[in-house]
DNA sequence: GCCAACGTTGGC
DNA sequence: GCCAACGTTGGC
């Protein structure tokens, strides 16, 4: 089993869409090392940390899982999406998407700057300047770290 | 709104 | 293959 966290900007889809949805196709990834997760290394059962980046505060709003692996992106055949990439072929696709299912919202969101003084979480990626990659793997020390910062235990599901 | 950091593109 | 120019991300 291994950790994730995606960013999603709460202004095009944040942790409460995800709660309405219940589950959701994670859209729009168009970087390559984001892409090599979602195909290669992303599994289904995995727990990812709902990033919400762009927001007042930045930070963890809470968790959800894969609950389906990579497949082919086919809104980027489709020269009507905002999605489309003509570069990504049906015989050589270039982007993939997983599914995440909902699990649960924390009371407050886990902001930004508690990540970044927090022991252990040094090593974050998202803790570091420039950090842009939207899919970023975290161990599961940091992933009970997160946690326990937002008083939250794992709902079962 | 600003701008630093980063990824991608394209001329050479 | 280098690297300048450009576009995007995302914190502040």
């Amino acid at each position: 089993m291994n950790y994730w966290l995606f960013k999603s900007e709460p202004s095009v889809y944040s942790i409460d869409d995800l709660k309405r949805d219940k589950s959701t196709s994670w859209e729009g990834v168009r970087n390559y090392q984001a892409r090599n997760f979602l195909r290669d290394t992303v599994k289904k059962g995995d727990l990812v940390l709902f990033y919400h980046s762009n927001a007042e505060p930045p930070g963890v709003a809470g968790v959800c899982k894969i609950v389906k692996e990579g497949y082919i992106d086919h809104t980027a055949f489709d020269p009507k999406s905002k999605y489309f990439d003509e570069k990504s072929k049906k015989d050589n696709p270039a982007w993939y998407l997983v599914d995440v299912g909902y699990v649960q919202t924390f009371e407050e969101v886990v902001p930004l700057p508690k990540l970044k003084v927090t022991n252990g979480l040094e090593e974050m990626m998202v803790t570091k300047r420039g950090a842009r990659l939207s899919i970023q793997p975290v161990t599961k020390k940091e992933f009970d770290i997160v946690m326990k910062l937002a008083g939250a235990k794992l709902v079962a599901t």
